[in-house]
DNA sequence: CACCTTTGACCAGGT
DNA sequence: GACCTGGTCAAAGGT
């Protein structure tokens, strides 16, 4: 597992952890998620698209759309996340590095609108404290401010980014220990370190984690013995696995789970690779219950984050998206070339309101989309065989709105239409 | 006994 | 309209 991801090796020998590593980083966070859909698939081909005919970003044009710099990304994480948060947390080895703007983070798709106070569902932050949360960090905070953009500090905000989630935010959480619990911890917890080791070789600012690297294997050990302890945790909610297929293109069996509360709709996909490592995970719908509160597998989850994730979900402000998880290690959302397809509804970000009405029941059952939760990750190039190594986790927001998203910086093809019965719109 | 997983069949959307 | 594919169902078996 760990030689497979080895850091020396290039299998991709420019990206194999999407951009993070990307030795050429000339373009902004906005614009590489702005630029990846048509090579979704291909870290390195999005992060050499660069800018896009000088036009505004995605987020430029969220900020317009919306009046704040800040995206109304209305998608909650999957309410429950399996935390465990280690008594030392990765994330707080790491400071933010000088040059990076929090705007700039912020104005992602993948984080939330501070109004929302909701963990983001790709790095599961909240917005205020994936910029504020590091104590060690007070100099980069000051240092945050400046626009200046080093691409370098880019990419190793990637990484930090992902490890900030992985103590904070329920999202990204379940997704890292998602990753890894079906196997070792060995598996995630090389994966990070052979990533934080990488990052070691390209970014100055790394040299500030050194001091922490006691800690850090301190924090691998307890993470280790955690999972141990908790093997089945996975977001704090039941499933019930109700289906397996194996999907053309890609030789991981995709497990098919339901949310085992009463009349909760929710749902999960699960592909593992056949050394049973999760490599995506896609949540449809959200609960529309609280976490369950003691149950076996969520044994070690951090109180207050449930108390969060129960509110959430409770508060049923919740529409009707799903993420995609991607890798099997941390979570390395926030930046994944990837990840540009969480910006998938666009659109709704001005449409939260009006989708919260409906509610957490408005899911798949009764939509036309719904049999199918594709759309959301064509992501046979990361999972296809030959590309087994150990991707960087993706997370993916998917909606099942019926809203075209022609103006979210993509470019779509229409590819067929069709009266669908049920529906009386053409599909 | 309750709950979960497995697995082949079935259904419906997409091409 | 046939075929392919993904998603779901449900019986059987396991824990």
């Amino acid at each position: 597992m760990a030689s497979s991801y080895d850091t020396s090796a290039n299998s991709f020998p420019q990206n194999a952890f999407g951009f993070s590593t990307h030795p050429f980083m000339t373009t902004s966070f906005s614009d590489l998620l702005a630029s990846g859909t048509t090579d979704d698939d291909n870290p390195s081909s999005a992060v050499n698209h660069g800018k896009r005919g000088g036009g505004l970003s995605l987020s430029d044009r969220i900020a317009e759309r919306t009046g704040s710099g800040v995206p109304k990304f209305k998608s909650l994480p999957p309410p429950s996340l399996p935390i465990s948060p280690p008594p030392v947390s990765p994330s707080s080895y790491f400071a933010i590095p000088p040059g990076l703007s929090p705007a700039e983070l912020l104005d992602s798709p993948v984080l939330l609108n501070a109004s929302n106070i909701l963990p983001s569902p790709t790095t599961g932050t909240f917005p205020a404290q994936a910029f504020n949360w590091k104590p060690s960090s007070g100099n980069n905070q000051q240092n945050v401010k400046r626009e200046d953009k080093s691409y370098t500090d880019f990419s190793f905000q990637t990484f930090q980014s992902s490890t900030n989630a992985n103590q904070t935010a329920q999202q990204q959480a379940w997704s890292f220990k998602e990753s890894v619990k079906e196997d070792d911890f060995s598996s995630g917890k090389n994966m990070v370190k052979s990533e934080y080791n990488q990052m070691q070789s390209f970014s100055p600012e790394i040299a500030n984690i050194q001091n922490c690297q006691s800690d850090y294997t301190n924090y691998q050990h307890q993470q280790s013995q955690s999972l141990r302890v908790n093997r089945k945790s996975d977001d704090g909610y039941n499933w019930r696995k109700y289906g397996q297929k194996q999907v053309k293109g890609s030789e991981n069996p995709r497990s098919y789970y339901k949310c085992t509360y009463p009349n909760c709709p929710t749902k999960k996909k699960v592909e593992r690779s056949l050394d049973g490592q999760i490599t995506e995970i896609v949540y449809k719908g959200s609960h529309n219950h609280p976490k369950p509160q003691s149950t076996r597998r969520s044994s070690s989850s951090s109180s207050s984050s449930i108390a969060i994730q129960a509110s959430s979900a409770a508060t049923s402000e919740i529409p009707d998206h799903s993420f995609i998880s991607h890798g099997s290690g941390h979570m390395d959302s926030a930046a994944t070339p990837e990840n540009s397809s969480i910006s998938v509804g666009d659109d709704d970000f001005d449409r939260g309101s009006q989708k919260s009405k409906s509610g957490g029941d408005e899911f798949d059952e009764d939509e036309p989309d719904a049999k199918r939760w594709r759309g959301e990750s064509e992501t046979e190039g990361i999972s296809a065989p030959g590309s087994r190594t150990v991707r960087e986790p993706r997370v993916v927001v998917q909606t099942t709105s019926d809203i075209d998203i022609l103006d979210d910086g993509y470019r779509w093809r229409k590819y067929g239409q069709k009266v669908v019965k049920g529906n009386p719109n053409p599909r």
